[in-house]
RNA sequence: UGGGGGAUAGUUUAAUCGGCAGAACAGUGGACUCUGGAUCCAUUAGUCGGGGUUCGAAUCCCUGUCCCCCAGCCA
C-alpha cells in the first residue's frame, strides 16, 4: 500500500456525515458498484469503484459489486468474467456480496404487478415511434396514450401474456402511469418493462420480457440495503423517478448523489467509443496497453495502488472537468519509482568497443536494485571489451548543453568506468556503426578515486551476455486533447495517432532479465518503467513501457527548437 | 424556448457552513545527484460578470452570462 490512507474529502461525505448525524440509515454506510457487462472496464469505472469502496471502508459500511444486466442483446458472460477480474484487482473487496439485477427478476416482475393492480402501470399497444411522437418535446407536454386507461385485469392479462412470450418484439411494453406532461421527460409514463426474444447469460429463456435499467435500479438498491447509491450526473432527472417507484412500492429509500464521471485528455471514455477502437481493429484489443481500460493498463504495467491514488487525486464533485493525462502519469511514476527494481536496457544499440580493455574479459560489477529502497538490495551485471550503449546519447558534434558522450569527452558508465570516447567509426553511408574508446582502470564500480568529475552517466550492457527483448513503446492514442474535437463530418477516429505504437525489435537488456516473468515491472534506467508482456517468450522477451522517465532533457531540445 | 445540474490558478480540487483563498498536477528558477531520474528549496498563477447585505462574502440576497445533461422499447 503506497497510497495515503485517507481518501481526500468530497461533498460526499458531507452528506454521509450528515445522514450519519440524523440517524437516517440508522448510522449504517453500504455502497456498490453497479456496471453493466456489455464492454470492460476503463479509468473512468475504476474511479467509481474506488468512490463507493473507499467510502465503505472508510465508514466502516459495506460495498457490493452488482451487475445490472439488464439488456440481454447487448451483455456477454465474458465481460462479466473480465469486470470481476478487473474490480478484484483494483482492490475493491465485496465479500460475498456478488449481485446480480437479474437475481431480482421475479421481485421486479412481482411489483410490477401489484403497480398494476393499483392502478400504476399499464401495458401499451403503441408502436416505439408512437411513443416517442406520444412523448413530446423539451418543450411540449405528452400526450396520454390511447391505451392508457385499459382496466387493471386487461392489464394484468396482457402483461401476463408479455410474459408468457405471446407478443413478438415491439408489440407491447409495461408503462409507469405517472403524468405525460411532466416538465421531466423521465415521468411521462416511461417503459418499465420491454419484450426481448434473447437468451440473457445468466436466467437463460426464463423470461422474454425484461426490465428498464430505471425499472430495475432503484428496487436493486432497495433490496441491497444500499444507503447511498452514488452514480454519475446523468442520472440526476431520473431521481425523481426512481423516489416515485420506491414509494409506490412502499419499499425502502436509498439516497441517490450524482458526482461527474471522468474524463481524460487525449482520450475517449465511453463504451460505445472503446468498442469500436477494439471492433474496428485500431488497437488489439481491450487489453491493449494503449486502451484507458483497466485490462489495458494493467498489462501497459500500471498497479492498482497507482490507480487508486490518481482516483484520489482527482477528487470528486459535481462540474464536469477533464483531467490531465500528466496526473496519471505522475501517479504511475510516483508509485513505480519506489517499488520498481531498476535494470539496465539498449534500445537502439550503438556499439562500443574500449580498445585498452583485455579481450575475453569479463567483469562481474556490483549494480543497486533500488535506491529508493535498500532492502531491494544489489545485483552483479558483466562489463566487457565490447559493450552498447543508447545511439542517442552520443553526437559527433555535440549542441550546447547536451553533455553525454562526443569524441574526446569524457563519461562515465553506470556502475562501470569512466570511458573516453577516441574514435568513430562509419560505415560507406556516413553512419555511425561504432565507438572507439579508452577506459580508465582506477574508476571501477563507476568511483573516479582523484575525485574528478564527469557530466553524465549513460546506461549499457555488455554485448557478449546481452540478451536480445522486443521492446513496445507507446504515444498517447489521440493527437488531440479531447479526441472528440474532429474536423467537420468526421468522429475521433480521425484523431487517431498513428504513431502511438512504436515496436523496438532489437534491444538489448542485462542478462539478468532473464528471470524475469510477465506482469513484472522494472525501470530501465534512464528510460523509464517497463512492464513484461505476456507475449513475451523464454528466446524473446517482450517489455512494454509503462511511462518514461521525466526527462528535463528533451524538455530542452524542444525549447531550443 | 421546458426541466435538472454546474462555474475557485493552465488542469483537478480544498476552504470545518460569513473570518488570512490552501493543495496536487503542470510551468519556471535553483540545490543536490553514479539515472538530465528521484529528492529538496524557491517561484508564477485563482473565486464567471454586475449590484446588494455585512466590520468582514468563494460562501448569503438580487441580477446577468456561459457550460453540461434530458425527447432509447440503452445503461
Amino acid at each position: 500500500m503506497t497510497e495515503q490512507e485517507t481518501r481526500t474529502r468530497s461533498f460526499i461525505h458531507d452528506i454521509i456525515d450528515e445522514d450519519i448525524r440524523s440517524g437516517r440509515f440508522g448510522g449504517r454506510v453500504h455502497t456498490r458498484f453497479p456496471p453493466e457487462p456489455n464492454g470492460y472496464l476503463h479509468i473512468g469505472h475504476a474511479k467509481a469503484i474506488c468512490l463507493n469502496s473507499s467510502i465503505a471502508k472508510e465508514y466502516g459500511g459495506k460495498f457490493n459489486l452488482r451487475f445490472d444486466d439488464t439488456n440481454p442483446t447487448k451483455e456477454e458472460q465474458r465481460y462479466i468474467d473480465a469486470i470481476i477480474e478487473d474490480v478484484r484487482w483494483l482492490g475493491a473487496d465485496w465479500e460475498d456480496r456478488l449481485f446480480y439485477a437479474s437475481d431480482y427478476f421475479q421481485q421486479l416482475y412481482e411489483w410490477a404487478v401489484q403497480l398494476i393492480k393499483d392502478g400504476k402501470a399499464y401495458v401499451d399497444s403503441l408502436s416505439a415511434e408512437e411513443i416517442r411522437e406520444y412523448r413530446g418535446t423539451l418543450t411540449e407536454p405528452g400526450r396520454n396514450s390511447p391505451y392508457r386507461d385499459r382496466s387493471v385485469e386487461e392489464n394484468l392479462e396482457l402483461f401476463e401474456k408479455m410474459r408468457r412470450g405471446e407478443f413478438k418484439e415491439g408489440e407491447a411494453v409495461l408503462r409507469a402511469k405517472i403524468d405525460m406532461s411532466s416538465p421531466n421527460l423521465n415521468m411521462r409514463d416511461p417503459v418499465m418493462y420491454r419484450i426481448l426474444h434473447t437468451e440473457h447469460p445468466r436466467t437463460g429463456n426464463k423470461w422474454c420480457i425484461y426490465p428498464m435499467y430505471d425499472w430495475a435500479h432503484g428496487q436493486s438498491d432497495s433490496i441491497e440495503g444500499i444507503t447511498h447509491s452514488l452514480c454519475t450526473l446523468e442520472f440526476e432527472d431520473h431521481r425523481p423517478l426512481y423516489d416515485w417507484f420506491l414509494d409506490q412500492l412502499g419499499i425502502y429509500h436509498p439516497r441517490q448523489i450524482e458526482f461527474a464521471r471522468l474524463n481524460l485528455t487525449y482520450t475517449v471514455l465511453s463504451k460505445r467509443k472503446l468498442i469500436r477502437l477494439v471492433e474496428e481493429g485500431h488497437v488489439n484489443g481491450w487489453d491493449d496497453p494503449r486502451m484507458p481500460t483497466i485490462a489495458g493498463m494493467r498489462r501497459r504495467g500500471y498497479t492498482p495502488e497507482a490507480i487508486r491514488d490518481f482516483c484520489n487525486m482527482v477528487g470528486v464533485a459535481k462540474s464536469n472537468s477533464i483531467v490531465e493525462f500528466e496526473m496519471l502519469e505522475h501517479a504511475i511514476r510516483q508509485d513505480l519509482n519506489r517499488r520498481a527494481e531498476r535494470r539496465m536496457a539498449v534500445l537502439r544499440p550503438l556499439k562500443v568497443v574500449i580498445e585498452n580493455y583485455p579481450e575475453g574479459q569479463t567483469e562481474w560489477l556490483e549494480a543497486i536494485n533500488n535506491p529508493e529502497d535498500e532492502s531491494a538490495g544489489t545485483r552483479t551485471i558483466p562489463f566487457s571489451r565490447e559493450l552498447y550503449i543508447e545511439q542517442e546519447d552520443f553526437m559527433e558534434e555535440p549542441v550546447k548543453k547536451f553533455y553525454r558522450l562526443a569524441p574526446g569527452r569524457e563519461v562515465r558508465l553506470r556502475y562501470g568506468y569512466f570511458i573516453t570516447c577516441t574514435d568513430v567509426v562509419k560505415d560507406e553511408n556516413g553512419q555511425i556503426i561504432e565507438l572507439r574508446c579508452t577506459y580508465d582502470p582506477e574508476t571501477r564500480g563507476g568511483y573516479a578515486p582523484d575525485g574528478r568529475k564527469v557530466k553524465a552517466t549513460l546506461h549499457w550492457v555488455s554485448a557478449e551476455h546481452a540478451r536480445q527483448a522486443e521492446v513496445r513503446l507507446f504515444d498517447r492514442l489521440f493527437l488531440t486533447e479531447n479526441p472528440d474535437d474532429a474536423p467537420e463530418g468526421q468522429d475521433f477516429i480521425a484523431n487517431l495517432n498513428p504513431n502511438s505504437l512504436e515496436v523496438v525489435e532489437n534491444a538489448y537488456v542485462e542478462p539478468s532479465l532473464a528471470e524475469a516473468k510477465p506482469g513484472d515491472r522494472f525501470q530501465f534506467e534512464r528510460l523509464g518503467y517497463f512492464c513484461m508482456d505476456p507475449d513475451s517468450t523464454p528466446e524473446k522477451p517482450v517489455f512494454n513501457r509503462t511511462v518514461a522517465l521525466r526527462d528535463t532533457w528533451k524538455k530542452i531540445q524542444q525549447r531550443e527548437e
